[in-house]
DNA sequence: ATGGCCTGCAACGCAGGA
């Protein structure tokens, strides 16, 4: 089965793009970030009329998460424990045996900045969080926009960026320790065409020119590793006209 | 060399993204 992540960068303004994407490539589950939608405007209805169990938690203008499912799916929570905030960045949920994770990490806007820290608060807390479910459940699937490059190879120009917000280490520290729980990326459990990325700034020309940076993922606990036959991550979109500005990602699973 | 985009909200400019 196929499970799939997108930064929509607002529902509102992609739905149709996410109901053709999701046409053709037949996910699973299909995991939005940045819907940028009050629940009262999610549109729900319109997504069960096209046979999609939906989970969703958002609020007004900024952040928002969803989970569209072709199975029915459980909601286990929408707010990071520990973690005091308005703020809708994460839901997680049951599909069968799965416990999944959806994920909208901070971008963290400048290091060093109030949000910069509160980036690295609120994966410390992930953290804490995934490690308890990993306690609970054997398959796990985080997946998500992290908002991180891991290395140099998911970086246009490494040199440009070093050091700053989505590079730095101690961002590619916390995705590590993350990792290090006892997940794989599953984009990397396979050969992959250089110079892969999931996003790519709307200025300069950023998509024409390949300039972008891979900072969606999908993780997956050891046993779904090991019955992972593919991951890629599907540019089509992004060459669609008003696009998001992230393309979707996705692995599929021999389960 | 510089800055060049997009979205939502609310008001015709801003915050925020990455």
């Amino acid at each position: 089965m196929k499970l799939a992540t997108w930064n929509v960068n607002s529902l509102r303004v992609r739905l149709e793009q996410v109901l053709q994407w999701s046409a053709a490539a037949a996910p699973v589950l299909l995991a939005l970030q940045e819907t940028k939608l009050p629940d009262a405007a999610f549109p729900e209805q319109a997504l069960a009329n096209l046979g999609w169990h939906v989970l969703y938690a958002g609020q007004p203008a900024y952040n928002g998460v969803a989970l569209l499912a072709r199975r029915p799916i459980e909601l286990i929570t929408c707010k990071l424990p520990g973690f005091e905030d308005v703020q809708r960045r994460l839901l997680a949920a049951r599909l069968d045996d799965l416990a999944i994770v959806n994920v909208y990490v901070p971008n963290g806007q400048a290091v060093g900045s109030d949000k910069y820290r509160y980036k690295l608060a609120w994966l410390k807390t992930l953290t804490t969080f995934l490690h308890t479910l990993l306690s609970e459940y054997d398959q796990v699937v985080v997946l998500g926009d992290f908002n991180i490059a891991p290395e140099d190879r998911d970086v246009y120009d490494p040199k440009a960026w070093e050091g700053s917000v989505l590079v730095s280490p101690p961002e590619r520290e916390a995705f590590h320790a993350l990792v290090e729980l006892g997940f794989s990326d599953s984009f990397r459990l396979f050969e992959q065409p250089a110079n892969s990325y999931s996003w790519w700034n709307y200025r300069q020309g950023g998509f024409r020119r390949n300039r972008g940076l891979r900072i969606d993922h999908i993780l997956l606990s050891r046993p779904l590793a090991e019955r992972c036959q593919s991951a890629g991550i599907d540019t089509t979109p992004r060459g669609w006209p008003r696009p998001s500005d992230h393309a979707p990602v996705s692995t599929e699973l021999d389960i």
